[in-house]
DNA sequence: AGGCGGTGTGTAATCGATTACAAGAAGTAA
DNA sequence: TTACTTCTTGTAATCGATTACACACCGCCT
């Protein structure tokens, strides 16, 4: 098979063993109705005896077109993206794209630069899950339209026009806190996320709204700074458990803080829910397995991926003209409120 | 800046704008000392008036190379391989390479082929961290060496003689049934992971091993199947809180089946590590929030990717001589026994 | 026989960057 | 002035796949 030598075998190489020229290669696979039966086998057999594999730079290069999407994330080592990455993988792969990763803690030293590769002539899209990336690390400056097409999936930029898939963020919190009025706590505190993340104000209105509309008022001091950490759970319980003046529940705008908070109450001989119930967001998989087991919004993280990937896919098919004449699209995917055992009426 | 027009701006467009050829153009980018101070400064000053960023298909193309490598893992959405990931992508982002990511779990069932991408011209490297992959979907039939460059880590494939970055899981293993053994626990259980991955039996042996070795005997019913999932941790607990002849301590081939364990039996009223103990493996960030918090097996996972990702860059430099001259290096990290909540001596 | 439509195939241009080679300019030594 | 470096730049071939275009061939109709 193959002679043992250098190189890789490239399209001549199979044309000459079939017999045909470059064209008729290429036909073959591309578009195998228009050339004969016994051109066509003879084909496939010196592919198969020459073990030949398309080059896709050569590919890409003819075509325009690169066959990768980038995915930007802001941390791939929270594994809150990791099912959302998993989403996108199964849908880019079935389209036959391969899934370029990005991660971009390290561009925020490194300045406003995305890598050299996440260019319109390196990546056929982009989807962006880091809502904290520099405007102009994502549009070019003379001509933002020539940039690869791109979809906002769980944060996005504001002032970037683009498709966003997301849920209901401000909603999810009214259902949370709902959930927990109706358990019958009136004193209801929050941790919240980063103070640059676009998801932390909407789902600390939602919480507040909810609040307001039953007559009730969040104290400020209720309100737990954080960053979607485990640590900072912790460090939110630490103050919880240091003041007198306490909420009876606590809605944490994601599942880590809601653990790493309920962890360090634990540990402080705190019991959750009957001292104090806890509301998370994300529904991680650890969320259900912890003790107690976490009550918290459930955001279909591998939908969000697959929808973001299909969108991407739609506007990729799309002509530069097609896709600024059309408005950015708005999914707005549902979610569930997963209630379990950290939640309980209030103590007394 | 740019003329809102069609197409990217090519190394022509670059070469006209500046009056010199594409050559010079080229030289500019990739050896700056050998063109004129001044010829250099009017390139550079077209660079970005046009916007010109290299195309990467021709690049690689011309210099046959591709300027990525792909990993390939099991399970994208399993939180152990995100931080291996990182360290991954952190090295690879420095030498200025991409980093292609392909979940190998839909070619289980697309049966022994890697995605077409995933091929000597198409990548530069490849990171294998799935053991399970079928031998002929890695290895070209004909000529093996045609293949890019690979290497393995945490789990790797016995036949295919390559680089491998892993922790001694049978040391590990020791060091974790000792710490048991010096608590006074003479009853030690297991929980396996799954029967075909390479780490399960290496944990077994060290486990087993280390209780033969001061004359205990872990028995058959001890040892429970698992496959590094939460659920098949809380099944195990399942199988041990429904039995009468229990060990009083279990330790766990990873930290997520060690935590479902734990979970489901704080939910049955079993306290840890009071009534039992448990040790895990990997040492993932909930370990240490965990109520209670567990003792595991510190693996240096970014350590481990960063460690896999240099030693990749270093077998891409040699030639395929080299490579096959050169045996293959093996890597073995070391661990730490983390300390905490989960174990205690045996309860009476 | 001449013309026409349809198939199937080959020829050659093309995508954009790199680089071997050649050639021109400028400087130095004879 | 000629010969010979040294430095800088341009010309053109090249990487491998795709595809517009042309052409050869076959069968069929008038």
């Amino acid at each position: 098979m193959g002679k043992s030598g250098s190189k890789a075998p490239s399209i001549r190489d199979v044309a000459h063993a079939a017999g045909v020229s470059t064209a008729t290669v290429s036909r073959t696979l591309s578009n195998p109705d228009v050339v004969s039966e016994t051109t066509r086998e003879a084909v496939f057999l010196a592919i198969r005896e020459t073990g030949y594999t398309v080059n896709l730079a050569a590919r890409n290069l003819r075509k325009r077109e690169t066959g990768a999407v980038a995915i930007l994330l802001p941390n791939l080592a929270n594994p809150f993206f990791s099912r959302i990455l998993s989403g996108i993988a199964e849908v880019m792969s079935e389209a036959g794209l391969s899934v370029l990763i990005s991660d971009t803690t390290p561009m925020a030293k490194d300045d406003h630069r995305l890598p050299e590769y996440v260019n319109q002539n390196n990546v056929d899209g982009i989807i962006v899950l880091d809502g904290n990336l520099r405007q102009d690390a994502l549009l070019n400056r003379g001509s933002p339209e020539v940039r690869a097409p791109m979809v906002f999936a769980c944060e996005w930029i504001s002032q970037i026009d683009r498709p966003i898939v997301t849920v209901d963020n401000q909603e999810a919190s009214v259902r949370a806190v709902q959930h927990l009025l109706s358990l019958g706590h009136r004193r209801i505190g929050h941790i919240c996320g980063p103070p640059d993340n676009v998801l932390t104000a909407s789902r600390l209105e939602g919480a507040r709204g909810a609040m307001q509309s039953v007559g009730l008022r969040m104290k400020p001091e209720w309100i737990y700074p954080g960053d979607f950490s485990l640590q900072s759970g912790s460090e939110a319980a630490k103050i919880w458990h240091g003041s007198s003046d306490r909420p009876t529940a606590v809605y944490c705008a994601c599942d880590e803080m809601a653990l790493g908070f309920i962890g360090e109450l634990t540990r402080r001989k705190v019991a959750v829910p009957q001292e104090v119930s806890v509301v998370g967001f994300d529904d991680l998989d650890m969320a259900a397995h912890f003790v107690p087991s976490l009550t918290t919004i459930c955001q279909p993280r591998v939908t969000i991926g697959r929808t973001a990937a299909r969108l991407l896919l739609e506007r990729m098919r799309m002509t530069p003209q097609e896709r600024s004449a059309r408005p950015a699209p708005r999914v707005v995917l549902p979610v569930k409120l997963a209630v379990r055992e950290s939640t309980a009426p209030p103590p007394g």
